[in-house]
DNA sequence: CGCCCCGTTGAGGAGAGTCAATGGCTGTGG
DNA sequence: CCACAGCCATTGACTCTCCTCAACGGGGCG
């Protein structure tokens, strides 16, 4: 396709609706704008209007609602393939901001072009109103997660969306990946404390379910970890056929 | 407007784009059905297509997630001017379920006309589009709730929420409304357990914040309440008008 | 070398869960 | 008309998860 590095996006919208290259086409016309982000960097600003959607092609960036108190939730994780903000495209200012985690390269196009691609083409439509569907369920999921389970669940449901989710986007092809989230913003996420946080993590290393090691989680019993955490991979909308370890072609 | 028992839903749209009654005219056009489901009824069946969009006239609903270990979440309450689902109109089955909390009337349509109606008229698609992004800030804003707030903040918060929505909807027009919820019910909405819920609502009364009497709350000091639970009403996305206590013209 | 950031571990305390008993309300049947 | 069952809310007592404060240790970097 036009714009190679669009990969990750790829990888995960053909999971729904089997685009092929050419289905991207309507996108490549444009002024597509690859930028690169620092750590920390801030996306999305609160309470700005949202002008242009984004598409993360590398990195891990987040979701976050500062509160009076000074806390911080994060709302949610954003990974290669994701694209924010597809609600937000109305002149209202946005809630809530966007961070990047890792430093980030994404593609930035005018709100008003991508609704004209998306116009163009039916197929590309739907598959991106899937990607709109995919992410209000996992918002929905992790409503599940902090409502209704124990810290150690939260972590091991949460270390699974995200090897799902990385495994969509063809980052992550085997049981382990990169782990950017430190104990401090896996609080944040999860509605804990950095330090039951990382109770929780030594807990589950303990019970031979995952293994850390310097910015990377082994997941070494995926079916004893989905088990104890009460993972159904169902709120994903993925067909069976990315259900194990090998995703896609890979 | 062709179907008056609409105003709920118009009320919640007019507040965003400023509908005419004739903005509504491609809806009328249409079978649109009007049904009555009893409390408890189930409107959406988990893993059942969607092949229908729900308008609620009347009662109150909700979206539930049932957990393995026989727990529940409540993901979110659904209010008369609501739509559902807007989301899940692909060949994908729901991932949750949704049911009447009290007895409900609701309008429903054929997926295939409502996206027609929604074609015809820009205006309409707008006011749609700005219901999905509200619906999904209120779920944003459940995750903040459930991750960062106390029992009676998240109770709190929750009052303060389903009023200003009420009163968007023009369904509560003072300080104390109706309310069709259980102990039980909150608890798998906040998280908490039902003993729990029952002593942060004592609290709160104690607290002179709210007064709760036979299936209806009041509001006593909503300026109060909302700086305890840290509530913004931001995230609905509203106009400033509607702020206080006299919602619209009335 | 020393600082800072991050993670770990310990101790004590607060918030929330569980179990259980009680009481009011409603609907039903004798 | 009253008795009884069932549902819901409340309250008490006890337990446990999770939080806070604090000390300590390792790794990166100026």
């Amino acid at each position: 396709m036009g714009a190679p590095a669009v990969k990750p996006l790829f990888a995960r919208l053909r999971h729904y609706s089997h685009l092929t290259e050419e289905d991207f086409a309507p996108l490549a016309r444009f002024e597509i704008e690859l930028t690169q982000k620092p750590k920390g960097a801030v996306l999305i600003e609160v309470g700005a209007p949202v002008r242009h959607v984004f598409v993360i092609v590398q990195g891990w960036a987040m979701r976050t609602r500062a509160l009076d108190d000074g806390g911080r939730q994060i709302v949610n994780i954003m990974l290669p393939g994701d694209c924010f903000d597809l609600q937000a495209m109305i002149d209202t200012g946005a809630d809530h901001g966007v961070e990047a985690i890792t430093p980030v390269s994404l593609y930035r196009m005018q709100r008003d072009e991508f609704l004209n691609a998306i116009r163009s083409s039916g197929r590309l439509a739907t598959a991106f109103w899937w990607a709109a569907i995919q992410e209000e369920s996992i918002l929905r999921e992790q409503i599940v997660r902090l409502g209704r389970r124990s810290g150690r669940q939260r972590i091991a449901h949460l270390l699974l969306e995200l090897h799902r989710r990385l495994n969509l986007a063809g980052v992550a092809q085997s049981a382990s990946f990169d782990f950017p989230l430190t104990r401090e913003l896996l609080a944040d996420l999860l509605g804990l404390s950095p330090v039951h946080v990382s109770r929780s993590l030594s807990a589950l290393k303990r019970m031979g379910l995952i293994r850390v090691s310097d910015g990377a989680v082994n997941l070494l019993d995926r079916r004893k970890l989905a088990d104890f955490a009460g993972f159904d991979a169902g709120y994903l909308h993925i067909g069976e056929a990315v259900s194990s370890a090998n995703p896609g072609q890979a």
